[in-house]
DNA sequence: CATTCTACGTA
DNA sequence: CGTACGTAGAATGG
């Protein structure tokens, strides 16, 4: 910070495009007053402004705000952000809150009609540098980036509302390979689509920045444009109109008459009286706290709205700590390290109470009786403890050799059961939706720091105390909001809601069961796979070589863009199905083209794209082989919208099937050393079989009962022919429908699967709908239900959120119908198993047997089999796989055994 | 350099 | 114009 403190500094805001920001950011449902009004726009621009008046100390502000749409750049150019969306209504009269806001910080307002914000700012601007003022500008319109010099930056606000990117001239020229100067050039030849100003097809920032720097700039490149070669020169010379509309339309008006001067937005403090009012009447009450803290200084440790007493803790201070803090009510602990395949280091971990002692220890730094009593105090389920994501600090912790008991509340599991179709769940996140609190971001281990090496010292620490705490404090937030759900589910406890004891019944257990299946992984035999990755790679070459010469020259067989090419203008081949490039060049699309033409090219690419793919899984799958020779997946259980499980690095749970070639991928999983057998179990059809009982259809439940194949059963229904006399053809039709059905099949797509005309399969649909009446009732009402409560709930009470139900738009409306209609079954099969996971983990260690589970793929359990545990391991198995819910169909599963997965097929 | 798109494997 | 996922490589740039 070399700026002279004297020098006044002006911060310029713009107050829509902020706003803006802000509610797109912020879920509107979690920030509104008792009396309905949305403040999540207010909340965040507020959020935003205090962050800026703690970091910048500005002398002067002064925030402009469109008048309304219309402007002079609509006079030039009607179209100017005309692609934007109708101002959604909740975002409507926050402005006028956020004026009030400013009115009480005492902080002017300035707007000019036909012109918008930037313009206003870019005036000011010009008039604060020439009476030597530093300038800082916010605003999310990249247009202010021609504004940018030595005494002017720019913050521009990136991903939500805590972060900014200081966009100095450097900052710039390294992000757009252009100075501030020239921003203006480049973007009237890239285009800006948030303006609805069009670029020239092809021109990206390095392309512009090339021509720029090559002729000087805009004119240069008019002057010069018969010059330019390439493709990128024709789209230029034909897209030339519309650059220099761009051009035009991007200037920034640097002298416009306004109603105040830089010098008169000199920020005298805010009206305390004024402030508590609106911030009163708009609920904000964490924010006032940080708005005194960070500008009156109050009380520099209550920064994020509330009091911890830290300490960090060195050798021989964390026994004591723990025994004096950490007794009978819940503690938030939270922890650093890192983290996967069934195993973690741990850096750091942090404990905090509920009435403000916490503390920080280096696990790796504890003397031996402090080792002791971690270890006992983590190992005692007395001790209640709060954890976000307990699986990863269980296993670290059991790397540690410590054990992990206790775990009243995992608030990254509650947060799911809440609402499981949010993208993440980190803590910082839920602090500042549930809390209204921020944290900072973690910070990740190679972060620079200053140069004495003293300057951020005890940040992290106190980082991760803080997040002990908003996990302590997110727990009775979030166990408040499942609780609004009580007596949903018949089979909850008295006084308990469905999801409530989803959570505690459940999900929580089932945690340690899958850090179990993590922690043990499964074994694979590397040899087996190195050879399958050379077979594959043999036949990806020889198919590539194979298409080369077809084709006549070497191209990338990966690239669609390029396959097009040569697909539809080379060979002139029928156009298909369009998609946002161009034309599909899917295998299903290929398939067709060669049918049609006999294309040998087709054929070849084809055999290319099927070995190409399960050479990238076996590669996948060498490279995540761990030490122990075996594989140890991550589960994920915050995931899938529905309720299901979902496994990365690697994905064990689409490891090819279909193909005798793919198959051979699974003969590389084998029993584990020292087991006999790997046995698979699973459940037939449980999907059709959960729709069964849920729609009570009598036929459909007869099929069930019945001897028979079910898909054989049911097409002997719809197509009134006795059992033995289906034909293949019928019984793969009515396959098809049976499977798509709890999908929200229409007639068209079921045409489309079965290449079948639209005709017959809505005769097949009608047909099928007249055998099973009571199906087709039930998904109308399974939808009607969801419109009116809005959401789907499973057999355990698990609730899916679905807002588009009631949206104006029909595509997302329809979407959110086929939701609707699959949610409830695809996440009862999920509720299922995972409880017959947890009856099957609690059976083998009641029978004492050594066998384990290993994996899961959503209706599939695979174990390693110890020595002559074969038959016992079955029966257990089938009778708590079978028993794990009662259905009015019987729940059937079926098992097989082998030296490997595919051998334990059946 | 990071996000998005296309394609494709599983239930 | 059928749900739910994860990954790879190419294309593209909120």
């Amino acid at each position: 910070m070399s700026e002279d403190a004297l020098t006044p500094r002006l911060l310029l805001l713009d107050g829509h495009s902020l706003a803006y920001r802000a509610y797109y950011a912020l879920p509107v449902d979690n920030f509104s007053t008792a009396t309905g009004q949305a403040t999540n726009a207010v909340f965040g621009f507020t959020s935003m402004l205090i962050n800026m008046l703690r970091d910048e100390k500005p002398t002067h502000i002064v925030v402009a705000f469109d008048v309304s749409r219309i402007s002079f750049r609509t006079e030039i150019y009607p179209e100017y952000k005309a692609g934007r969306s109708e101002t959604p209504k909740p975002f409507l009269g926050q402005v006028s809150l956020i004026k009030e806001v400013l009115e009480a910080l005492r902080i002017p307002v300035v707007e000019k009609a036909g012109y918008e914000a930037d313009d206003v700012i870019a005036t000011l601007a010009t008039q604060a540098r020439a009476a030597g003022m530093e300038v800082i500008i916010s605003t999310g319109d990249r247009d202010a980036f021609q504004l940018a010099e030595e005494h002017v930056t720019i913050l521009y606000p990136v991903r939500g509302v805590s972060e900014v990117w200081r966009m100095t001239p450097e900052a710039i020229e390294a992000k757009y390979f252009v100075p501030p100067s020239r921003y203006r050039d480049k973007a009237a030849l890239v285009g800006e689509a948030s303006d609805n100003l069009p670029g020239v097809p092809g021109v990206g920032d390095k392309t512009a920045a090339k021509w720029i720097s090559e002729y000087g700039g805009l004119d240069g490149i008019v002057a010069n444009a018969d010059k330019i070669k390439g493709k990128a020169g024709d789209n230029l010379r034909a897209h030339l109109s519309a650059v220099l509309l761009n051009y035009q339309t991007n200037k920034l008006v640097c002298d416009l008459e306004l109603p105040l001067r830089p010098e008169d937005v000199k920020w005298h403090g805010w009206d305390r009286e004024a402030v508590h009012q609106v911030f009163d009447a708009l609920e904000f009450r964490v924010l006032r706290e940080r708005l005194y803290s960070y500008l009156e200084a109050v009380e520099p440790e209550a920064e994020a709205g509330f009091d911890i007493s830290a300490a960090v803790l060195g050798a021989g201070a964390v026994a004591g700590w723990l025994d004096k803090h950490a007794l009978g009510s819940p503690v938030g602990v939270a922890v650093t390290g890192t983290f996967g395949r069934g195993t973690g280091t741990l850096t750091g971990i942090a404990v905090a109470t509920g009435d403000g002692p916490a503390a920080w220890f280096d696990p790796a730094a504890l003397d031996e009786a402090d080792e002791q009593a971690v270890a006992r105090w983590l190992a005692d389920p007395d001790r209640p403890k709060v954890v976000h994501d307990a699986k990863p600090a269980l296993l670290a912790m059991r790397a540690h050799g410590w054990r992990l008991e206790g775990v009243r509340v995992d608030t990254a599991l509650a947060a799911y059961l809440a609402k499981p179709d949010q993208r993440a769940y980190d803590l910082v996140d839920l602090a500042l939706r549930y809390l209204k609190r921020e944290l900072r971001v973690e910070e990740h281990d190679n972060e620079q720091l200053t140069i004495d090496g003293l300057g951020d010292q005890g940040a992290a620490e106190e980082n991760l105390m803080l997040r002990a705490r908003a996990t302590l404090d997110l727990a009775d937030v979030l166990t408040e909001e499942l609780s609004r759900d009580e007596s949903t589910s018949p089979d909850s406890p008295v006084g308990q809601g469905a999801s409530q004891t989803l959570l505690t019944e459940v999900e929580q257990p089932l945690s340690r069961v899958l850090a179990e299946m993590e922690h043990l992984g499964i074994a694979a035999d590397t040899q087996y796979l190195s050879e399958l990755e050379a077979h594959f790679a043999a036949e990806v070459k020889a198919a590539q070589q194979a298409a080369h010469e077809v084709v006549g020259r070497e191209f990338n067989l990966g690239s669609p863009k390029q396959l097009q090419e040569i697909l539809f203008n080379e060979r002139g081949l029928p156009k298909t199905k369009r998609i946002k490039s161009g034309y599909t060049t899917d295998a299903d699309a290929l398939q067709s083209l060669f049918a049609q033409t006999g294309d040998p090219l087709l054929a070849h690419l084809l055999r290319h794209r099927d070995v190409a793919k399960l050479k990238s899984t076996v590669d996948g799958l060498l490279k995540s082989v761990s030490d122990d020779g075996r594989i140890h997946t991550t589960f994920n259980q915050t995931v899938a919208a529905t309720g299901r499980l979902s496994s990365t690095d690697p994905n064990l749970q689409n490891i090819p099937i279909r193909t005798e070639e793919g198959r051979r991928i699974r003969r590389a999983f084998v029993v584990g050393e020292g087991f006999e057998q790997l046995m698979t179990a699973d459940y037939s059809q449980i999907e059709m079989r959960i729709m069964a009982h849920l729609s009570g259809d009598d036929a459909l439940i007869a099929a069930f009962n019945s001897a028979f194949d079910f898909h054989a059963a049911t097409a002997s229904s719809v197509f009134h022919v006795p059992v033995e006399e289906v034909v293949p053809d019928q019984r793969r039709k009515i396959k098809a429908m049976n499977y798509g059905l709890a999908y929200g099949l229409s007639a068209f797509g079921l045409s489309n699967q079965l290449n079948i005309p639209t005709d017959e399969a809505k005769g097949l649909m009608e047909e099928y709908f007249g055998r099973f009446g009571g199906v087709r009732e039930y998904l109308q009402a399974v939808v009607r239900r969801a419109v009116q409560d809005g959401y789907t709930a499973t057999i355990l009470g698990r609730r899916r959120y679905l807002p588009d139900l009631s949206s104006d738009n029909r595509q997302r409306r329809e979407m959110a119908e086929r939701m609707a209609l699959n949610a409830p079954i695809q996440g009862s099969a999920a509720d299922i198993i995972k409880v017959a996971m947890l009856r099957v983990d609690a059976a083998i260690k009641e029978e004492g047997l050594r066998s384990r589970m290993l994996l899961q793929v959503h209706d599939e359990l695979v174990f390693d089999v110890a020595p002559g545990e074969r038959e016992v391991l079955e029966a257990l198995v089938r009778r708590e796989m079978g028993g794990a819910h009662p259905l009015s169909v019987p729940l059937e599963v079926s098992v097989g055994s082998g030296r490997d997965w595919n051998g334990a097929d059946h």
